[in-house]
DNA sequence: CGAATCGTTGATTCAACTCAACGCGAGTGG
DNA sequence: CCACTCGCGTTGAGTTGAATCAACGATTCG
């Protein structure tokens, strides 16, 4: 395994621990045959345009890139966001064109592949084309949730929901209270991915804050109590399908018998 | 190819379909291996509960799904349509369970796949899963374009987006004056799928009816100027991916320069 | 220092929610 | 056959949550 770029390296472990298994020989091998490219981003730069051939394709080992479309109205809605550790581009591998814009949201560094090399990877291995196509489906969960957030939540909700959403994401790890992590968008970006104005996502941030659930300083989240803002933003990490053990989650892996879900009756 | 089961039939002719190609011999072969099994529902049917694993998947013959969650105040959301000629069940095929509920819309006709037959389908036809996989993209662009419709357009746009797409999706044809379909919904939920009230959702209708745009006499719609419908919704085919001349699409295929985004500046 | 961006707060406006009532048609049962 | 109920669409009136407008403090950066 000496021999194995570091960039490849990078992108087995993050496959394993989707996979929650080792990776085969064969498919270690499949992997440094691809030709990776380190790029870098700066906030604002596009990865991907609407309407551009899907041929880039790429693992975000830091940073964190929105998903944009703009409305006939001149606003822009932010229809998703890839942090670190995740994978960018993969959405729109098998169709025609990109359907939305993807840019740098903050500093990127990303490795990138070409999705020729990525679809033949996957036709040689299928099982490794399993991982990324659960990446494509997790996508297609968040994207469903965040329907559901927009969809019936109020904006204090809202914003406690994707809160908690980022927390997992991007820190990879348990909703636990002192928790803390730098929130990659500004106030107005928020408000754009959550269908709300600045002066809202300001009000609904500084409820949380003083109802002790989230405080905000600068970029810099911190979970004051995670389960009062878990039950406020009615949030249940399922539909991130981080995995049993995977990813140090610890939430996830006991079980609990949700609580929201319950009051609801 | 006489010997060939009807469904399987069915089954490739929608893959062929989609991936604009006739199916090879293999491929043929490998559909016409699983067990598809014949499968009714009534409206209100259950297909696949929350946390259920995704053992089963189907392709939908006639009729309509709807995918929904529950919040924690007791209301519901729809966050994704299923309607004829279209997958079920795909979108949690590699993941360990499902993260929404799918239920009936109207009465339907379904050919059920088991989950593990595909997997092994895939494996053997790379090609035939990125057809599948291809699928479950176009689903995670729609659900995209929806936190778009939820996000920044008021309840009039929402509506009219919402019926030129399921207008494209449900009739698979062009968005052509006078074009008509039966719309799975009532008014209730299409509420719940575009996160407004029963009372909007009407007064939003009546608007649509009002411009000359669109009407709608019990559950039939009827389109009455397309052009005004799309750009009044904000409307653009493209995230539907619905391929350059197929599934008869004539407006796609009519490379237009998309009146709408130019109008925004 | 000035310019620009971002966060913060108050005041006003408005779109959509909620409540409420009623018409209509389908289905049901006496 | 009619009376009843139920679900759905329709409309009006009052309420409210968030948008909008506007102003100002803090920070960064050239």
């Amino acid at each position: 395994m000496g021999e194995i770029n570091i960039d490849a390296r990078s992108l087995i472990g993050a496959l394993e621990l989707r996979a929650q298994r080792t990776l085969r020989h064969d498919e270690v091998a499949a992997i440094s045959r691809l030709s990776i490219r380190r790029v870098r981003l700066v906030a604002g730069d596009h990865f991907l345009r609407e309407g551009d051939p899907p041929t880039r394709c790429g693992f975000i080992v830091d940073g964190a890139l929105h998903q944009t479309k703009l409305t006939g109205g001149g606003a822009q809605q932010i229809i998703g966001l890839r942090v670190k550790n995740e994978f960018v581009g993969l959405q729109n591998l098998f169709l025609e064109s990109a359907d939305h814009d993807l840019h740098a949201l903050t500093g990127c560094r990303i490795l990138e592949i070409q999705a020729a090399q990525l679809v033949a990877m996957i036709g040689q291995c299928p099982a490794l084309g399993q991982i990324l196509m659960a990446d494509v489906m997790i996508s297609c969960s968040v994207a469903q949730d965040w329907i559901a957030n927009l969809g019936c939540r109020d904006a204090q909700s809202r914003v406690a929901h994707l809160l908690c959403e980022l927390a997992l994401r991007i820190e990879g790890g348990a909703l636990s209270p002192g928790a803390r992590y730098v929130l990659p968008l500004n106030q107005s970006q928020l408000g754009d991915a959550l269908g709300l104005g600045r002066v809202a996502v300001n009000r609904a941030m500084r409820h949380l804050a003083a109802l002790n659930m989230a405080s905000c300083d600068k970029s810099c989240i911190t979970i004051l109590d995670a389960a009062k803002l878990e039950q406020f933003g009615d949030f249940s990490a399922r539909y991130l399908h981080l995995g049993r053990s995977g990813r140090d989650r610890r939430k996830v892996a006991r079980d609990d018998p949700s609580p929201i879900r319950s009051s609801a009756g």
